[in-house]
DNA sequence: ATGGATGCAAAGCCTTTGCAAGCTT
DNA sequence: AAGCTTGCAAAGGCTTTGCATCCAT
């Protein structure tokens, strides 16, 4: 990894190492507060703008990309996963990924047909997971 | 549209009704700034927080629905036209948009298979377009 | 008279950046 | 030494809200 930062004209450090690890720990979705509060359990010097800094680093060089559903925070998806779409619980903020094989084509073959140079591809349902749509019916039951 | 609002709870006044009638006519992909340059214009007496608050009315009576490129720019657009994704330029910030009824059944029925409710479907390509590859290569013709 | 609507200013919230100091190579 | 990194604090930029006032019903 070090090597390959290198070739990038990043630099190693210690942050950086811890930053990395966690946030593939993590996986996926992961917003900046999120790690920085993983993070900064593990290395309490460790300062929210260099955890942000460190996942845009991520992102230039192609381990990660931001995802952003519109609630007002960013998200951060690993790359190196098959594509998939989301599926977002406006309620618990959970998202749930699916396959998009099935689409990727047509998608790519829209973006050539408009002369579009396309760099990524999103495709994302939001609504309500089966969980809160459990907890809605109880409420809903509740007041009846 | 003054009873329509009405049945929603909503009631009419002149602001309301000329950031309505402007959003119409703009019609779709508007921000917050954009619209309230427009009315602005025709009344210097309209506040911003009137036009974004008119802009939730309009996706709460569920005339239009946010959509979020992730430029840090909300933008509104209509949804009484014809489902369809975006081709994102980040260079221009355009929008363009293209048909995906080819596409909907898969992702209604991915989201039934999680027993997921689903509100909305959101596609979307990001990349560069046509006009601003063309820059992109003249400028680097230039460069040589 | 009511309860929603408006304008202005101020607050919120994340996201970004400026800078001086510290590390990596 | 040269340049990327880091931490902190502060600045940004857009979205929301508080409030007194106004207006539609």
């Amino acid at each position: 990894m070090k090597e390959f930062l290198k070739t990038k004209g990043f630099k190693m450090t210690p942050q950086r190492e811890l930053i990395f690890r966690s946030f593939f720990e993590m996986g996926k979705h992961v917003s900046v507060e999120e790690l920085y509060d993983k993070v900064h359990q593990k290395d309490r010097s460790i300062g929210y703008s260099t955890v942000w800094r460190n996942l845009k680093v991520i992102c230039k060089v192609g381990l990660a990309e931001e995802v952003n559903l519109g609630d007002g925070v960013t998200r951060y998806d690993r790359v190196t996963r098959e594509p998939h779409g989301h599926l977002f619980c406006q309620n618990c903020k959970r998202l749930i990924e699916f396959d998009i094989h099935a689409v990727l084509p047509y998608l790519v073959e829209t973006g050539e047909e408009k002369n579009f140079r396309a760099d990524s591809f999103k495709i994302e349902i939001t609504g309500l997971c089966e969980d809160c749509q459990a907890m809605e019916n109880k409420k809903n039951e509740r007041l009846h």
